[in-house]
DNA sequence: AGACAGATATACATTATTTGTCTACTCGTC
DNA sequence: GACGAGTAGACAAATAATGTATATCTGTCT
């Protein structure tokens, strides 16, 4: 079945960029048929409707995604690098695509109705990822938890939530790369040891 | 009723980049209408069709290009330089922002079938502005149009005509910038005069 | 050659969406 | 209060999309 398994993984190469350009509702099953080089009927041998379709290509874009965050947070380096370079691939992977345009909205919109499963689990997994290096990163001194009175797990989760906030706020003049930076300095700033207490 | 022409000004504004991003056919008046923060109902107050409004656009879009290509080629400076930074603006203006993209071809073609007079228009006055300004530089000797044996009109119509199949040849590894430029210098090096023949 | 799997083109019924129109309602201005 | 300009919403007709079915084509395997 791994020769099946290219076919689906190439239209949904195919047909991934056509939904963060268009959205969900004016992409139609031609235009993704027309960009995997194949005939509409094809795609519904692969695909039983748009609706399954789009779940793969959720699931195939969250899945990418995190295989590069958890490379990233595997480098070498300290933890805080490693985790700015793991937010940052997520976001560019996850997030930058879609650059706060107006179907950008729609888009979130018709993932969470139609894949909010995926999207929750991707969400999870991360959290999972961000908490197990925070730990390991407290246990070799790395950075100093004590201060923030906070949890590896609550510390991640609020990375999330900030990326998440974040994502949100393009109206401002601020840049999405930008204010990731801002906030994970802010971050390395309160976790950094100090030897003078 | 500049009152009323400011209220389509702005409608037009709103709807240009709408239709340069999703193309005539999968841009809907209800797009547009929320581009324009006005409601459908009025978009109808000031056009009576999405093709009229289209038309419209073409002409706004064509005549803002024309009137940036004019200034330009009124500057100072020598007769190349002006006139490379007159084919820079009309290129940025009305060709760039379809950037080889799937819609492109799409957009194009319902601009030649709803308005290709005034395409054709704004191809003829663009050519009769060339045409003078290579006259004017033929005539104080700035270039020399003989070992070209062209008349000026022919240089701006070839002028023209390069353009065109430039911004039809983004599958080769070239861009329309480079290829521009390219052209300019070949242009350049054709017309200037030499002192030693 | 014949069977077969996968792809395609085409046509089709069924929805869903869009267009263009219309009416009733709101809001600010004269 | 009349008026102009706007909006929300309903509406029929036209258009487009979805999902299915059929016939056809093209290689491959035996």
């Amino acid at each position: 079945m791994t020769q099946n398994d290219r076919k689906i993984a190439q239209i949904l190469d195919a047909a991934l960029p056509v939904f963060v350009r268009f959205g969900f509702r004016k992409t139609s099953m031609a235009d993704i048929a027309r960009a995997a080089g194949i005939s509409r009927a094809s795609l519904y041998l692969s695909f039983n409707s748009k609706e399954e379709l789009f779940r793969a290509g959720s699931m195939r874009a969250h899945t990418l995604a995190l295989d590069e965050v958890g490379a990233a947070l595997a480098g070498q380096g300290n933890a805080l690098d490693r985790m700015e370079m793991a937010i940052a691939v997520f976001q560019r992977e996850l997030i930058a695509p879609f650059g706060g345009s107006s179907d950008a909205e729609e888009l979130f919109a018709a993932n969470m109705a139609l894949a909010a499963d995926i999207t929750l689990d991707a969400r999870t997994r991360l959290s999972t990822m961000l908490t197990q290096t925070l730990n390991a990163a407290a246990e070799t001194k790395e950075i100093d938890l004590g201060p923030l009175q906070a949890s590896p797990l609550q510390l991640a989760n609020i990375m999330m939530a900030a990326m998440d906030g974040i994502k949100h706020a393009q109206w401002n003049g601020s840049s999405l790369d930008d204010d990731t930076k801002l906030f994970m300095r802010l971050l390395r700033v309160a976790v950094t040891p100090r030897s003078g207490q």
